[in-house]
DNA sequence: TCTTGGAATTTTTTT
DNA sequence: AATTCCAAGA
């Protein structure tokens, strides 16, 4: 049997898998509910094609949501095939736009060297737009314009087109920027993520030669996670395909979650009108919950009407009943949650804190939990929130690479210039900007061209003159070196080391990421998969503005996963945690004012609890802060339907407060069996020390069933004053602690006087609990 | 030109 | 709560 699985791919597969594996040509649409093994399908159909029908890897462009699931697909097939698959195209929409672009850059006015321009580089460009059109920001949020553009462009609404149907004023602010928008973005030879994806299927649309080729070339498409594919994605598959197209889409309509951005769950839906003779195939068997997380997810989602109607199978056994927490407010909600993945560690059934997660529906959740992590010295891995690539310092450095790139970049070059201070600032810049458009040419063009200066001070043209000559001597280097050396280079010849220590404590923070940024940069030379007309200081950059959190995710950390809902997708875990079931929360506020949004949000709920194994706990809190405002919280009503299927538990301070409030007496005395969870949910300290300290306890708050025994062993305790221990530098004592996330940090003073005082990241340090 | 302090303002999710 | 924006002063 072993040897039978070893050889042959299809093995282990059950019928319908075996189906969609197996289908060879024409349409194929497999409607996949959530762990029901849709990546194996994908890979060994994959794996089928190349080895089975003997289709060259080159003519298969595979589109994946992350770029990390893509890079794991590649692997599967590898190992499926015992061969690198070399000429396959794995990767997201937006990675493969750019790819073509770039193959065809001329043709939509652009160089391959053009810079992918994140939000905040398209939001200044509007802003500069609407200055030029005399629009106010005042009167139309700059924001709001370019979200009416962004939703103009995925669906595939040309600014002509646009303008035309143009009625009121804001649309017609709205088209006047995105007229002007164009054309500055041609200018600057830079791209929106929009265009990523828009700019392709102008070109296919536009030349029937390219469009030939292309289909020729990728005679086979697999698309996952269909259900969350806008206009602008559909239409680029739908040109690709052609009309007897190969193309084999993955996805489950439950699980569509992007609607906000433009994703149409009615290309799912109505794939075979689109596609005629399109085979369907459903997998409805799932591999990953247990029954009563699937019972709990069936149920769900039962209330939602606009779905093509499907019911997960559970092959697993056993399992445990879901449980949900009422908590007295966020702290208190993540408290409970840390105590509870701590009493997960240990024991018969212990699982590794990787094996767990916390999802949430707002960025902003994430905080508390962070807090009760450190609190209880527990590591963690947060996933989105603020990109490494977007802090300062690095966005900073990223701008005068983008600016040796691609020198039209105007948006880097306004950056870059500011950047260490240099005697050159807003006025100047808008003086040279002047004379830039004046002579129709970029701002770097202009600030080398004494002849167009002659409106400015002297001194500052030899400023802008030797900023200038600065960024060709980089672009020098650069065609020679690796764009690590180029950094490093950079870093020497603007001071950018001296700038940062000027800012003080903070700046040896900012140090430490500008070290990380050289690292990866050293990286970046061994991996272009190929690309042709690619070269390292464009590959490093496309990649600093495409990878997504998760892309980022190390998965040999031994630590808790945070991170959104959203950004959860396709991932599972044995134990999951979903926090922040309440109404206005989860669902948002605003998803009561619209049927479909409210179906959208109760499909993420969907999507959150399929990502469970083995257990799963939801949670509420009566309280929360939000926005600097405590706002009283419900339980969420998506609950409602399904409460006889949970467990339900208060903490010891919800049981404090809330019976007053809610007389919820009910939910308190759950079945029985309760020990564990009353022992582990015991009521949590108030202040920043684990250590029982009943005085600070919170008046109101009831003494509670205190138990010092299970208290940590090894785990630290981080807060100021604490004793720990690190494996090289011996024992110390916390001096200061800062930062959240990945950025948390403390300062030690440690016994050992020859280490003295050191800093250091806490999720790298691995300390332990010292002595006192 | 740059700093500073107070006011204003947070869209919720992401490539 | 936290970041960003803006006006006035150095």
């Amino acid at each position: 049997m072993a040897l039978l699985r070893d050889t042959d791919p299809l093995a282990g597969l059950n019928p319908a898998q075996r189906a969609a594996v197996e289908h060879h040509e024409g349409p194929l649409l497999v409607l996949a509910g959530a762990g029901s093994g849709k990546t194996r399908v994908l890979t060994t159909r994959i794996a089928r094609l190349i080895r089975h029908h003997g289709v060259p890897p080159r003519e298969i462009l595979a589109v994946t949501f992350t770029n990390k699931a893509a890079g794991e697909m590649r692997e599967r097939i590898a190992r499926l095939l015992g061969e690198a698959p070399t000429g396959l195209w794995a990767g997201t929409f937006h990675a493969i736009g750019a790819r073509m672009i770039r193959e065809h850059a001329a043709a939509l006015g652009r160089t391959p060297q053009f810079t992918i321009y994140d939000e905040d580089d398209t939001l200044a460009t509007v802003k500069r737009v609407m200055e030029r059109l005399r629009l106010s920001p005042r009167d139309w949020a700059p924001q709001a314009l370019l979200a009416q553009v962004s939703d103009a462009k995925n669906a595939l609404v040309s600014p002509a087109e646009y303008a035309d149907l143009a009625r009121d004023p804001r649309a017609k602010a709205a088209a006047a920027v995105y007229g002007a928008l164009e054309d500055a973005l041609r200018a600057q030879n830079a791209v929106t993520f929009d265009d990523l994806l828009v700019l392709p299927v102008r070109l296919l649309e536009a030349d029937p030669g390219v469009l030939a080729r292309y289909r020729a070339r990728f005679r086979w498409l697999l698309v996952d996670e269909y259900q969350d594919t806008n206009r602008a994605q559909y239409r680029l598959v739908a040109l690709l395909a052609g009309p007897r197209g190969n193309v084999a889409v993955v996805g489950d309509d439950d699980q569509s979650i992007y609607g906000w951005r433009g994703a149409d769950i009615r290309n799912i839906l109505d794939f075979e009108r689109d596609f005629p003779n399109a085979a369907v195939v459903r997998l409805e068997e799932n591999y990953r919950s247990a029954p009563p997380i699937l019972a709990l997810a069936n149920a769900v989602i039962a209330a939602n009407t606009e779905r093509r109607g499907k019911t997960l199978r559970p092959t697993r056994t056993g399992g445990e009943p879901v449980t949900l927490v009422r908590a007295a407010d966020e702290r208190d909600e993540a408290d409970t949650v840390v105590e509870e993945m701590r009493a997960r560690r240990a024991g018969r059934d212990a699982l590794l804190l990787r094996e767990m997660a916390v999802l949430y529906r707002t960025n902003a959740q994430s905080r508390a939990f962070e807090e009760a992590l450190r609190r209880h010295g527990l590591p963690y891995r947060l996933v989105g929130g603020t990109r490494f690539y977007d802090r300062r310092e690095i966005r900073d450095l990223v701008a005068y690479l983008k600016l040796v790139a691609n020198p039209a970049d105007d948006e880097a070059f306004r950056r870059a210039i500011a950047v260490p201070k240099r005697g050159l600032g807003e006025a100047t810049v808008e003086q040279l900007a002047e004379a830039a458009r004046a002579a129709g040419v970029p701002l770097l063009a202009a600030a080398a061209r004494d002849d167009l200066l002659a409106a400015l001070a002297p001194a500052k043209r030899a400023g802008l003159a030797a900023f200038a000559a600065l960024v060709d001597r980089l672009r020098a280097q650069a065609a020679e070196a690796g764009v690590d050396e180029l950094l490093r280079a950079l870093i020497e010849a603007v001071g950018y080391e001296e700038h940062l220590r000027a800012e003080g404590p903070e700046g040896q923070d900012r140090l430490d990421n500008v070290r990380e940024l050289v690292t990866s940069a050293a990286e970046v030379v061994a991996d272009d998969e190929g690309e042709v007309g690619l070269r390292p200081l464009d590959h490093f950059l496309q990649r600093a503005t495409l990878v997504a959190g998760v892309d980022q995710l190390d998965p040999s950390a031994d630590a808790v996963t945070l991170m959104t809902l959203h950004n959860a997708k396709g991932l599972e875990f044995p134990l999951v945690f979903v926090a922040g079931l309440e109404d206005g929360l989860f669902p948002l506020a605003r998803a009561y004012e619209d049927p479909a949004m409210l179906e959208e949000e109760r499909r993420l709920l969907y999507v959150g609890i399929t990502r469970a194994e083995r257990t799963l706990v939801l949670s509420w809190a009566e309280q929360r802060r939000r926005n600097g405002e405590l706002v009283a919280g419900r339980r969420s009503s998506f609950l409602e339907p399904v409460l006889d299927q949970l467990e339900r538990r208060d903490t010891m301070r919800a049981r404090a407060t809330g019976r007053a409030a809610f007389g919820d007496a009910g939910a308190a005395r759950g079945t029985g069996g309760a020990s564990r969870w009353q022992r582990a949910w015991r009521d949590a300290p108030d202040d920043g020390t684990p250590a029982a300290s009943p005085t600070r306890r919170r008046p109101g708050t009831p003494v509670a069933a205190w138990d010092p025994v299970e208290e940590s062993q090894d785990a630290p305790v981080l807060a100021a004053g604490a004793r720990v221990r690190h494996r090289k530098f011996g024992e110390g004592t916390i001096a200061e602690l800062s930062g959240t996330g990945r950025d948390a940090k403390v300062k030690i003073d440690f016994d050992d006087e020859t280490v003295g005082r050191k800093t250091l990241v806490v999720a790298q340090a691995n300390l332990e609990r010292g002595t006192d």
